[in-house]
DNA sequence: TTCATTTATTGAACTTGTTCAATGTTTTGT
DNA sequence: ACAAAACATTGAACAAGTTCAATAAATGAA
């Protein structure tokens, strides 16, 4: 089941037989249920995964008791709470199964392992940390200077396969609506 | 006037004097007068910028014409369009010298030669972009979650300094707040 | 199948933030 | 030192988004 995982490495950089052998041996194979949680606010995340199957989602609970959506996490993603993992310190995120979901994990002693064993590792996370970086940053663009019609339409757009599996309450968290004012939103984009 | 770069390296990783020296050989000084670009919408970002004195904003002008600051960058701060300059695409950002200002440059020719022949080069970049994300993260939890009042107050707190220097204005658009709202923000809390 | 739970919709009252226009203050260039 | 430009404040009318409560529809577990 590691095909998938290598394909995505091989997206983003070279190696050679060997070097993606040694690397995606460091993966364990997990399987999370729908409502599971891989990582919960106050605990140290020691992982970082690769979905190979279903769907996660990261997010954080304010003080008002309001979740707010960091991110879903479909196959082919990686998830992880990058603040906890690299500074191992308790993370604020949640990250939880929305349907019956399989990850390979890896922890952090062998993340380290492997980046002092194969050079070209440093580069595969360099460049896919860049990659989430510039897809954050186009978000927080948005988020700025879109209203909450246009950020729900971009969504649609972007994740057509995310809009179906979702329900309105989590596509809400993401866009930083309630859940009502997305109904709302829904009724009028209807009656065009 | 290196040194100030050489303390932020030395920060992330530990580099030989040697390799400092060859990576740092590959930085031109640069003057930037108060209210000029590094970077216009539409340009290509040809490079990756370390300030050494000064103060620059990084922003973005929104369909209906106003301007979002997706950061500022004082001393020691890096700046790019990181999107731009990694994919070799139009920018759609602005940046921007506010104070008169004086940046290191690197090109991308000269950063990939650093990548292909100071490993550690890797390294630093990878924990450097890991950092600006951890901190994006953080803002994007922020402005999902927390009211316009409350950012403007976390503002102060996190960067004081930058507060002083700034104008309202400036502050509005990084906050995603009209300048007017915060001076009525402002008066509500003087009021206190 | 059934009962409980989750999900979606709607309306009314409310809060947060915007827009526009007017006014005074501060900075800046020359 | 002066004029022009940029900056900050304020109020009033408005728009965007929330909150709460009620109801209906869909889903899920036993």
């Amino acid at each position: 089941m590691k095909e998938i995982l290598i394909q995505n490495i091989l997206n983003h950089i070279t190696l050679s037989k060997k070097e993606l052998d040694s690397f995606c041996s460091l993966f364990n194979q997990k399987e999370v249920h729908k409502k599971n949680f891989l990582l919960r606010e106050g605990e140290i995340c020691k992982f970082e995964g690769f979905v190979i199957k279903g769907l996660f989602r990261v997010y954080h609970i304010d003080s008002n008791g309001f979740e707010q959506v960091l991110y879903f996490a479909q196959e082919s993603w990686w998830i992880t709470d990058i603040d906890s993992f690299t500074n191992e310190k308790p993370s604020q995120l949640y990250i939880q199964a929305l349907e019956d979901s399989e990850v390979l994990l890896i922890s952090k002693k062998d993340k380290e392992f492997a980046y002092n064993n194969i050079p070209k590792i440093e580069k595969l996370f360099r460049v896919m940390t860049q990659k989430t970086h510039i897809a954050l940053q186009r978000r927080m663009i948005d988020n700025l200077s879109k209203t909450a019609d246009q950020r729900y339409m971009d969504f649609i757009e972007k994740y057509p396969n995310l809009f179906q599996q979702l329900t309105n309450v989590q596509i809400a968290a993401y866009l930083g609506i309630s859940h009502e004012f997305l109904s709302k939103i829904r009724r009028k984009i209807a009656s065009k």
